[in-house]
DNA sequence: CTGTATCCTCCGAGATACTG
DNA sequence: CAGTATCTCGGAGGATACAG
């Protein structure tokens, strides 16, 4: 099943791109879930590697974050059929995408910080 | 005096990309400070413009987030000598550019939709 | 009109301990 | 290892009234 959206149409349809907006922002605020996606995006992660490299996060935060992102579709969970079992989590290709709205935040930041500083 | 940062430089400089982002999170977090943009986008308003164009928001809230948004260099408030006084708000061309983001989180929202409904 | 001042509620997030 | 269960606190945001 395809859905074709224009993003032409967007303009015409303020509902789309509030919503859209909406989606995005989800994903990225919090405290926790930009550092978790940057630890995925250098690879496949188990819970215990994840808390280890991302300083100061508590299990509970980190068990809660990694729901959320999974319900929307930018981790994936993978359970492996190992004794014990292993999980592994994994960036989707979504997840991954997500970098253009970081590239265009960062190009903003950079100038707006260029143009703050000038009227100085 | 200007500053001059190359993007590509950003790769070998993490600090860098990770102030951007915050202070771009900065400007977009928060239930309100989207809306009063929005709200500006198409014009110069006075306080009671944009109290009445946002449902449900408190002269409070409208406040306080006028004064971080024009501390962060987003809007600009001009006192107009008058009698009585009148307060313009004004959008800055640093709070215009921020539409770049958005435009981005309109097409990764868009996309991500997409990509979800498509698996499910 | 352009805001402040109080008081209050709710939720994100931390601390700590515990489970299978 | 991969989480869950409580307890707690601070701060974002709401309700309402008031000030210049």
């Amino acid at each position: 099943m395809k859905i074709e959206i224009n993003l032409s149409d967007v303009k015409k349809c303020p509902q789309t791109f509030v919503l859209a907006v909406n989606d995005t922002m989800n994903v990225l605020t919090g405290k926790w879930k930009l550092p978790i996606i940057a630890s995925l995006v250098f690879g496949r992660k188990r819970f215990k590697d994840i808390e280890r490299e991302i300083p100061k996060i508590t299990p509970k935060m980190l068990s809660k974050e990694l729901r959320e992102l999974e319900l929307n579709g930018i981790v994936k969970r993978n359970v492996l059929d190992t004794y014990p079992v292993i999980i592994e989590y994994q960036i989707t290709e979504s997840g991954r995408n997500i970098k253009m709205v970081l590239d265009a935040m960062v190009k903003w930041g950079i100038e707006h910080r260029k143009k703050t500083l000038e009227t100085v």
